[in-house]
Formats: C-alpha cells, sequence, structure tokens
DNA sequence: TTGCGAGGTCACGGGATCGTCACGCCTTCC
DNA sequence: GGAAGGCGTGACGATCCCGTGACCTCGCAA
C-alpha cells in the first residue's frame, strides 16, 4: 500500500521543487509522483520565483540553499503575493534558520536527512490546512486589475506605473480588502514596525497613489477611502 | 526584540498543553507565557478531551506518549470536531509516528529535544494558517452587522459610517450583549480609565450612535437600551 | 403646581486630522 | 558627471470630530 495522494482522475497538483542539486529533484520528483503529484522543477531562486509568476503551483518546496537567493529569501517574495504552503528543506537544522524561515512565512521546516513519507505526510497535512483558501495571485475590482505576483497594475487594460511603496500599499490595502487598514498597520507593513507613527510620508504617498488610480478625481474615491482619525479601507 | 506574540492588550490565546511529564508541562508554560499564550495543562488523554470540550482553546499540544490513549488518538478525536491546530510531539523521531500523527491530522509533528523558540514558531504558523480559515468574529443582531475584524458597521446591508469613538463605543456594548455597561465601565473602556466622570459626551455620543444605527426613530430604541441612572445595555 | 434631577438633543467653536503642494536630498541610470 | 525619478519634509487651507453648554422632556416627590 502506498500513500495516496489527492483524488485519482483530477489532474495531479503541481508542486514546485526549488532545488540545485539535480539528484535531490530527482528523487522528489518520484516520490511526488507516487503521491499523486507533479513535480514542477527549479535551480535557482529567480527561476523558481518566475515559474510560480507565470502558473502558480499548488504548493512548493524550496531548499534553504539555492545559489542566487537562499529559500528564506524566496518565501518572503512567494508570501508577497501568494498564500501557497511552503515547505523550507535544510541541511542544517539550527534553530535560528528554523525560527527565520517560519517567520517567513514558511508552513513547515523539514531537516535532510528525511524519510520521503514524512515529507509527503507533511506536504498534504500543510495542503490540507491550506485548502480552504483560495489565494489571489491578481485582484480585480470594478476596471482596477492588480498583478501581485508581477506587481503590475492597471485601469481598464492600461497599465499604470507606480513606485515602490505606491505598490506596497496599495497591495496591502487589497489583500485587505473591505476591511480597515490603521495607520500603524500600513506603516509597519510597508515601512517597517519602528516607523508606525510617521504618519505624514503615508499621507503623502496616499495622495500620490490617488492620483495615480482614482478615476474620476480625487474627491469621490472610489478604491480608497479614509476613515477619519483611523486609517484607510480599500472599496469592497 | 523578541518573537512577538498575538496583538498585545487582548487577552491571550488558550493552548492546550497535554504531556504527563510535570517538568515538560512547566517549561512549557513559562515559554508560552513569554510568547504570550495562555497554556492549559491537561496529564492524560481523558483530561484533555473534557478540557477541549468545555471550553475549546486556540491551539494544542500533544505529546505523543500519554498515560490513557496515545497522542494520535487524541489528535482523531479533537479533528471530529475541531479544526484547532495540533502540535504533537515526541521523543522517538521514527517514521512510521510521524506520517500516521499528520494522517490523523496533525498540524506539526516535533521530536524532542526541541527548541523552545522552533517551538513557539511552529506554533504560530500554524495558527496564522489556521486564523484564515476561521470565520472573523462579527456580531449581527437583528439586521445590524457589526465586524469588528473589518471595522465595519451594517444596516440590512447598507454600510454606516462611524466615528472613532462611536464605533468604539458600539463595539463596548455589543461584545457585552445583554449585560448592563455601567457609565464608568463604557467611559473607562473608550475614553479611558482617567475619564469615568465625565458623562455629558458620553451622552452625546450614545444620542449620535443611536441617530445612525436605530431604524425606528430614536423614541423605541431597538440595539441601544438606557438602564436609567446605572448605564447602557446592547440589546440581546 | 412647582421644584429637581436624569437623560436626550442641538448648535457651536476649538482643535486635531487630512489632502495637497513645493522644495530639497538622495539614489540610480545613462 | 549630469539628469530623472523616488522619497520625506514642512507649511497651508479644508475638513471632520468631539466636547461644551444651553435647553428640552420626562418622571417623581414635595
Amino acid at each position: 500500500m502506498s500513500v495516496q495522494g489527492p483524488a485519482a482522475g483530477a489532474k495531479p497538483p503541481r508542486v514546485l521543487v526549488v532545488d540545485d542539486e539535480p539528484q535531490i529533484v530527482r528523487a522528489l520528483k518520484v516520490v511526488l509522483r507516487e503521491a499523486g503529484f507533479e513535480a514542477v522543477p527549479a535551480e535557482t531562486a529567480s527561476e523558481a520565483l518566475d515559474l510560480a509568476a507565470v502558473r502558480p503551483p499548488e504548493a512548493a518546496i524550496v531548499d534553504l540553499v539555492l545559489p542566487d537567493l537562499d529559500g528564506i529569501e524566496v518565501t518572503r517574495r512567494l508570501r508577497e503575493w501568494s498564500e501557497m504552503p511552503i515547505l523550507v528543506l535544510s541541511a542544517v537544522g539550527e534553530e535560528e534558520q528554523k525560527v527565520r524561515a517560519l517567520e517567513a512565512g514558511a508552513d513547515d521546516y523539514i531537516t535532510k536527512p528525511f524519510g520521503t513519507r514524512e515529507l509527503v505526510a507533511r506536504l498534504q497535512a500543510a495542503l490540507r490546512r491550506a485548502g480552504r483558501v483560495e489565494g489571489e495571485p491578481s485582484i480585480d475590482v470594478d476596471g482596477l486589475e492588480i498583478d501581485l505576483a508581477a506587481r503590475v497594475v492597471r485601469r481598464d487594460g492600461e497599465p499604470i506605473h507606480l513606485t515602490p511603496i505606491e505598490f506596497d500599499l496599495l497591495r496591502a490595502l487589497a489583500r485587505n480588502r473591505g476591511r480597515l487598514m490603521t495607520h500603524r498597520k500600513l506603516l509597519a507593513e510597508v515601512w517597517g514596525p519602528e516607523y508606525v507613527d510617521d504618519i505624514q510620508p503615508l499621507r503623502t504617498h496616499i495622495a500620490r497613489l490617488r492620483a495615480k488610480i482614482e478615476p474620476d478625481g480625487v474627491e469621490t474615491p472610489r478604491y480608497i477611502v479614509t476613515d477619519p482619525g483611523v486609517g484607510y479601507r480599500f472599496t469592497d
């Protein structure tokens, strides 16, 4: 008897495998196929991020050590726009690394050597947990289209150029559509926790952002509305 | 800088800790408290299941070896009715056990000895994952809908704009639905402990709040009723 | 009837907050 | 080394929120 994967018949869920050691990739490919998954291999961080952006997989298994960026940075970049389960793989079991990976948004941290059945079990546990939410790699509201993975914003099909801060601001707001984002929360997310009291820059960038995305002037904001004394809210 | 737990100020999330070794329980208690959690100890499986049934915790940490049932069975029983994150603890790192625990519905499997920071990080990762699934705390009474997380109030689906004080006031009342809130208690909660005697502002804001949310004029309050000489009460 | 206290309502003004703009510094890219 | 874009700062009206004080109603007791 073998560990049963997802329902037979349906097309197999794709799992991004990021590792620069060919033998590991090959082994994982076999293991995942037997468990009913399709492995999408990538050797470098940038290749992995590109692949994920083009066609988001169901989950990702990321080695900690990669030629360009490390697995923690890959996790962080993926988490910027995706809720997919991420398992970090590593030969070193150092606690500091584990904590950093998990805080970056990883779902699990597995140290090599690992049993293949354990890996599959952990992957399935993570998928089961994540299965109830569908991440949205792109958000589309009333003519405004936000591609979180590609960092591109379009209005009525026309691309709009946003600066890094403007995009991060819009992303933070759009991911919490309908919910109110307090000044402090926005500042912590975009500028960092030590800037939670610098409200003036926030105001300035909100103004600039509105000037770029709001269609009917800024008098009647269609997307970003102000909650005086509290924060901002992205229209639901 | 220390690992930050849940939002300060809120009452700490309760974590069920099931282990028959007193020193482990004691250690976990300290670690969890420092991370902003409250440990609920249990020595046996049956005690744990009883405790969880009476007042469901936010998460559970279960030792694999227990006097009556094993941790896997506890996991299975909990999963029959709860989606709470479950972390299984064990001294043995045998793969078969891990797979069985994860298949039974555990979210993670940690082998002793483990670093306390890793444990906390894994607990927080599991909670973060579970947090998105659970329904947002929202109160719905007779056509009036209060979404605490989104900070939105709707009546018959129509959103109502509330100022910060008005919302805080309504939240304080709605959280204690049916219970009487004295003037002093409301003032302390919304304005701060040093304003417990300034009743007039309270009256003014109650009036403004009623004007916004009460449907049939303010003659017959449907939501906020006055307890003369004492305080206010949110209709149950 | 009159006096009194508690609660509700309203208009007003002070003050905090918000949006905007011009300016200067910094980095980046030719 | 120059140009352009991104960013924070400070100042300025405009806006909004909130406390205040006056006045009203209501219930009750003298």
